[in-house]
DNA sequence: CAGGATCCCCTCCGATACTG
DNA sequence: CAGTATCGGAGGGGATCCTG
């Protein structure tokens, strides 16, 4: 299980700054940040260090609400974690984020008018 | 290429009502409803009858600007349609769209504990 | 360490009405 | 037919400060 760190922000998920969301703004990279196992809250802030706690917390919160994380007090740790709901979401937004990757570049302000080129699709 | 009725909504997409969004809150039932080939917009509005005119322009406007969808004019013909980048965003797309249909009982309101156990990862 | 309290802005989104 | 104009509420989300 790999560490988090502040780049794996932007290499695992750059989705999170595209208009694809999970319950709010950041629950995307959230549940990404727990694919790999249980994660405690300061733990959580490293990669998501742009966030303030109280919308960190609330997010926890919604995808908590959602049935996505569950979360556990043992004394003063607190950890969060996928649930089995959680996890089963995880192969089709791998899906999305791969593609967000892959279309990163394009998707940021379409100004080029070559891209916009319709796909004939049902012609 | 099927006709766009209002069961459609329903039928399509579980997850318009989801918490997962594409740009704005219309935007992934759109692009679903764009699936099949090119749509005019008083044809958009039907299956997407609880829209207001405005919101939804504002939201195809949205996918216009993020190169997701192609808005062409012959005469007083408007049309829209997904352009490749919106193509090949369906096949991701798609995979949400079968886990929030799978998985929408759960997902509303996870007032059952039962379902809330963590799943153990990387354990 | 893991948040809660408070303040406040700003955008999303809906309703209604109107138009070339 | 394919939108625009205008208004307005609600709440998402950030900054800052505080706490058991």
């Amino acid at each position: 299980m790999r560490p988090l760190d502040p780049q794996m922000f932007d290499e695992l998920c750059p989705s999170a700054l595209t208009p694809i969301r999970i319950g709010d703004k950041w629950g995307a990279l959230i549940v990404v940040c727990l694919a790999d196992g249980p994660r405690r809250y300061s733990e959580l802030r490293i990669p998501l260090a742009r966030i303030t706690p109280k919308v960190m917390t609330q997010s926890l919160r919604t995808l908590e609400r959602l049935g996505l994380v569950a979360r556990t007090v043992e004394g003063r740790q607190v950890t969060y974690e996928l649930t089995v709901l959680g996890v089963s979401m995880l192969e089709p937004l791998r899906a999305i984020c791969a593609w967000a990757e892959e279309h990163w570049d394009e998707l940021v302000d379409a100004t080029d008018p070559i891209r916009n080129e319709p796909a004939a699709l049902g012609a």
